[in-house]
DNA sequence: ACCGTGATGTTCT
DNA sequence: GAACATCACGGTG
């Protein structure tokens, strides 16, 4: 059989557990096509949300129309609004009623810079997806995205350089105080010294 | 550099 | 009516 085009991923990418996809997830290249240009970022910071096991997760209290499309298959897109003004992209992970989801935190800019720049008015390009809602942003993505499949022709993950284990760091998620014991879990993961990550700080030396 | 705060509207109780 | 998986800005040092 021959390699999927352009290596995007299959739906059985998307079809495992949170935890294993937000590791895998980084390094792979975020793509929408839309009719102004081709906008492309490597994903260099995820968070696993584990469903109704997971106090931290939207989909903790079951089903709802914001979460429904957690309860299908893996493989869509999961955007919500968040304090009124900022949306975020998650991948709907792991199998039909099993409703786990991948927060996609950070990207590292690929092309379509110049499309992102118009919509965020920002100094260093640095400062374009260094955070879920910017990234949204400069990726155009929004309401209009909810339920999208991640296995059509316009927003879907490419491979990207290889990442090996030792690149990848662990830590609790961000700004999830509600959760309680859930907040200690360390269920984010970054590309270590990458500094288009979210809060990345110049190393002291 | 770090810290505190206001904006803003959907979702859920 | 409260909470919210955020961001930008203005203050201080």
């Amino acid at each position: 059989m021959e390699h999927w085009q352009d290596g995007r991923l299959p739906r059985e990418f998307y079809r495992r557990d949170a935890l294993t996809v937000a590791r895998e997830a980084l390094g792979k290249v975020l793509v929408h096509e839309t009719p102004q240009a081709v906008l492309r970022g490597k994903i260099v910071e995820t968070e696993a949300y584990l469903g109704e096991r997971d106090p931290a997760a939207h989909s903790f209290r079951g089903r709802s129309p914001r979460t429904e499309v957690q309860y299908g298959d893996g493989g869509f897109a999961y955007l919500y609004l968040i304090y009124g003004r900022y949306y975020c992209l998650n991948l709907v992970v792991n199998r039909e009623d099993v409703p786990e989801v991948v927060l996609i935190r950070a990207l590292e800019p690929l092309s379509g810079l110049e499309d992102m720049r118009q919509r965020r008015n920002v100094r260093r390009d640095r400062d374009l997806c260094n955070g879920p809602g910017k990234l949204c942003d400069a990726m155009a993505l929004d309401q209009r995205h909810y339920g999208m499949d991640l296995c059509g022709d316009t927003l879907y993950l490419t491979e990207g350089e290889p990442v090996s284990p030792q690149d990848i760091a662990a830590s609790k998620r961000i700004n999830i105080d509600y959760a309680g014991e859930a907040k200690e879990y360390e269920w984010r993961f970054f590309l270590r010294d990458n500094e288009y990550v979210s809060g990345w700080k110049k190393p002291g030396r």
